[in-house]
DNA sequence: GGTCGCTACGTTAGCGCTAACGTTACACAA
DNA sequence: TTGTGTAACGTTAGCGCTAACGTAGCGACC
């Protein structure tokens, strides 16, 4: 018994109604008698009646799927959003599917932009800037709601976290414990997110009065090889820093393991502290102090603004932007070479 | 300009042809001339032809789209995978999507099958089996391929690696450095591939004469969280076991932090093997001695193997195993204890 | 009592594609 | 010459749905 799902005819049909009345009621349209659109719906309910999303997409309506285009799928990172993303389109009704651009460098193509476009009602994009591909997908009339990639003439929504202001709190937090000289490990600067946080570390130095010397600041790519590479880097200056600012968790994690493993105790010889807050920061050891970044929320808030979008408000231009909170944790201590350097 | 794509109608009309024809053409059925056939491809190539995936569904056709339905996505198992499973696809010129359930513990139902079954031509599952969503899958005609499902009455081709062998060397690995008494935290234990890991243990204790104590198997469920849980308990024993076996990297890297954490050095005081050789077993401090699952070719094999169903060939019932390789990195070291207990 | 306006439906057409079945044109055997 | 087979196309219909327009019925209002 090979059962297959009955059709909106079928459904109709067993109601006596027209397959247009029984879509209108499906649709919550008007135009249908209270009476018989609940019989409608009862009905086709019954008969475990589920909507061919396909054909409601070639017919020109609305498939209720929204489409995740993310360039990475490694990090824990998308994962959190995608979660929050799911939850908020399932109360809408919504289901997404996730497009995950294996190649970290590959340029989403012609066939990724038809697919998307073909199956899904809008997409959330959570891309490096300059792939410029969002803007192809605006051209094609598919609604986008872009992570982290805030700028300053935005021809669409933009869901991030306030990175600037989580980074200095982070400075503020070393600052406090008596850092003075502070290594930065960057993050993918092709990401509004890593080029905030940098800018943030720069403003900490000048403001607080830091140790500016440009071997301090450590390219990263937010990756987890990143941060070992720049970790070993750290070790071959000449006068270590008493502290690291990694711009994201991954790469904090790369780096304590790398400075560990080369004999340097964590916070004793060097503090550090990493951005992002994973699941894995108050897991390994000695738990990570980080930023934490409500990212299951920006995956929400993704979905709905997508949402809104879509069903023609007028969001088209709005730049959310969500609060961070510095957790401290056991990778940060004070500086103990600060009291014996009060110079002047 | 918003320059949508043109039609096959649209490509056959230039081309002077009928939609028929050109329908044959792109698809490479006979019945076209090789004249017409090349000149319909150049023409197609050129004006931007990408075709309607929603139609070719709904008309009955393949979409040449396949769905990867995953029960979590926090694993970098599941992203490696997801890897190799696109780049696979790719080669055959079909794309991926995925569906991923949120919830762990979320039973994919009604909505999820239909989703699949109306937008894609086949789907890989990675899912605990217990749910037995993969039958309601087939019950659906969608062929479907399961990683890490092996059973004995399969009704559908699986993907996995050899759970058993690699968890055998892993012990092997263990009781010639000098272990007697190793401890082990299970995985989860509706998949396979965690029952398959703990017969190997149970297995190795009985064969290789190792302490037998139902203590040391502490319970785990393949996450970072319940290697720390199961760690705790360990470190509760009244005789602690000088190895440490965890059915996977992420319970070996929760366990591995809350024992240092409590003053134990790895592989010093304890010796600690994982399963899966994740990217960020290299990574950590130590590095991980662990088993490797070619988990990307997994996916590759999937992939393969499900278009091959999708093409009728015969395989509905192929098991696929694929080898495993003991890595031997810095979280291993010969049991002090060992030399002094040579009992008789 | 006729027109208006409204609600509650039904009908038609078409989204882009492909199976299934025509229809040609030409080669070749009888 | 006529039939027959076959390659190379074209035509028709329909997948399941929805926009747009048509129509019936009924109360209201002057």
């Amino acid at each position: 018994m090979p059962k297959t799902t009955p059709t909106l005819n079928e459904v109709a049909t067993a109601a006596g109604v027209s397959a247009m009345t029984a879509s209108r009621a499906m649709n919550h349209q008007p135009g249908v008698s209270r009476s018989t659109r609940d019989a409608i719906l009862t009905l086709a309910n019954n008969m475990g009646y589920v909507a061919n999303r396909s054909a409601q997409k070639l017919s020109g309506g609305r498939s209720r799927v929204i489409g995740l285009l993310a360039a990475e799928m490694d990090g824990p990172f998308t994962s959190a959003l995608v979660s929050g993303a799911v939850r908020a389109a399932a109360v809408a009704g919504n289901e997404v599917l996730i497009y995950s651009l294996v190649d970290r460098a590959q340029r989403p193509n012609d066939n990724v932009l038809q697919l998307l476009q073909q199956f899904t009602d809008g997409v959330i994009a959570i891309l490096p800037y300059q792939f410029g591909f969002v803007e192809s997908l605006s051209a094609a009339q598919v609604p986008v709601v872009t992570i982290d990639q805030h700028t300053a003439h935005a021809a669409f929504p933009s869901i991030a976290a306030d990175s600037y202001g989580g980074a200095r709190s982070a400075m503020q937090h070393l600052a406090e414990l008596g850092h003075r000289r502070i290594a930065f490990i960057t993050g993918d600067e092709r990401m509004n997110s890593a080029r905030d946080r940098h800018r943030a570390y720069d403003d900490a130095v000048a403001i607080l009065g830091l140790e500016r010397d440009p071997a301090l600041v450590l390219p990263g790519d937010y990756s987890l090889h990143g941060g070992r590479a720049a970790a070993q880097q750290l070790l071959a200056l000449p006068v270590r820093p008493t502290a690291l600012f990694a711009a994201n968790d991954l790469s904090a994690f790369g780096a304590m393991a790398v400075l560990q493993t080369a004999g340097l105790r964590v916070p004793q010889d060097i503090s550090v502290v990493g951005f992002d807050d994973l699941e894995a920061a108050s897991l390994v050891h000695p738990a990570l102090t980080t930023v934490r970044q409500p990212i299951a929320d920006m995956g929400r808030a993704a979905a709905n603004t997508l949402l809104a979008l879509i069903a023609g408000l007028d969001v088209a231009t709005q730049q959310v932007s969500l609060p961070t909170e510095l957790v401290v944790r056991a990778s940060t201590a004070a500086c103990k070479r600060a009291v014996k350097t009060p110079k002047k």
